[in-house]
DNA sequence: GTAGATGCAAACTTTTTGCAGACTG
DNA sequence: CAGTCTGCAAAAAGTTTGCATCTAC
């Protein structure tokens, strides 16, 4: 059985996580965050957490449709966001939460009319947000 | 103004998709099926074609949530794949198009709840389709 | 003491780019 | 002929891996 040590470079990424929950970030921008002069934690190690943070459910793993780069979200112990689907805004990158009753409606659509089971932490929506949307408009 | 010239390379990965319509393809994908021996077609070639197919819309460019690679879709002129949402077997492959009155409930809730305007092109939707269910059911 | 974690450098994969030559209209 | 397209090789960019060393328990 495989055990967890409770390490300064774990640590340090799951601060970072849990002061940004409302975002998505990739490994290079958790390498650049975590520079601090003699507490530099090596981009190969946040590869490594990062694989076994997603393992274990505290991370979810998207790629971006857009860049080329996987990004992770933090959802801790909150069983919750393995049940409903995310939204991200494509401009200002903010995760928008499903979490609402459609969400069952949108499930049971799939499932009855067109024979799919949805996997929410695998799918994501992306679009505009309200506050982008309006800013774009002028 | 860009003009496009209609040649072999494109002509042949044109043919490709058409005859995939149900699948969605990597750039090596394509690559290794172009192999005929006296008319082999150059991954960057066929990299650069991917490119602007997608540009002219007869493309959908996607990130695997999976892979590392992109995926493309084939969608012609056919503007309907531009206002539907797509799932894909994470099975099998296959993409199921959500061509149904119901798409309009989501993109209206997801406006007026979440104020969030969905771009379909860009979201898919991972899970599992019927076939595939009830073959690892057994 | 031992399993697990880290840093470093090198390897790997996918995608992009520069350039010279070939093709399309 | 001019503007595009192609192949080749080299370069990016993101991610993974081997190995020696270090750390947590």
């Amino acid at each position: 059985m495989q055990r967890i040590y409770r390490t300064k470079s774990r640590e340090r990424m799951l601060q970072f996580f849990q002061n940004h929950k409302e975002k998505m970030v990739s490994a290079s921008e958790i390498h650049d965050f975590l520079q601090e002069k003699d507490d530099k934690v090596n981009l190969a190690t946040i590869y490594r957490n990062l694989d076994k943070m997603t393992e274990d459910g505290v991370l979810i793993k998207y790629k971006d449709s857009q860049e080329d780069k996987a990004v992770y979200q933090y959802v801790g112990e909150d069983e919750k966001c393995h049940e409903h689907l995310h939204m991200q805004c494509m401009k200002c990158g903010k995760v928008i939460h499903l979490e609402c009753n459609f969400m069952k409606e949108i499930s049971e659509h799939l499932l009855v009319h067109h024979r799919f089971t949805l996997q929410c932490t695998k799918s994501i929506l992306y679009g505009m947000c309200g506050e982008c949307r309006e800013e774009a408009a002028g």
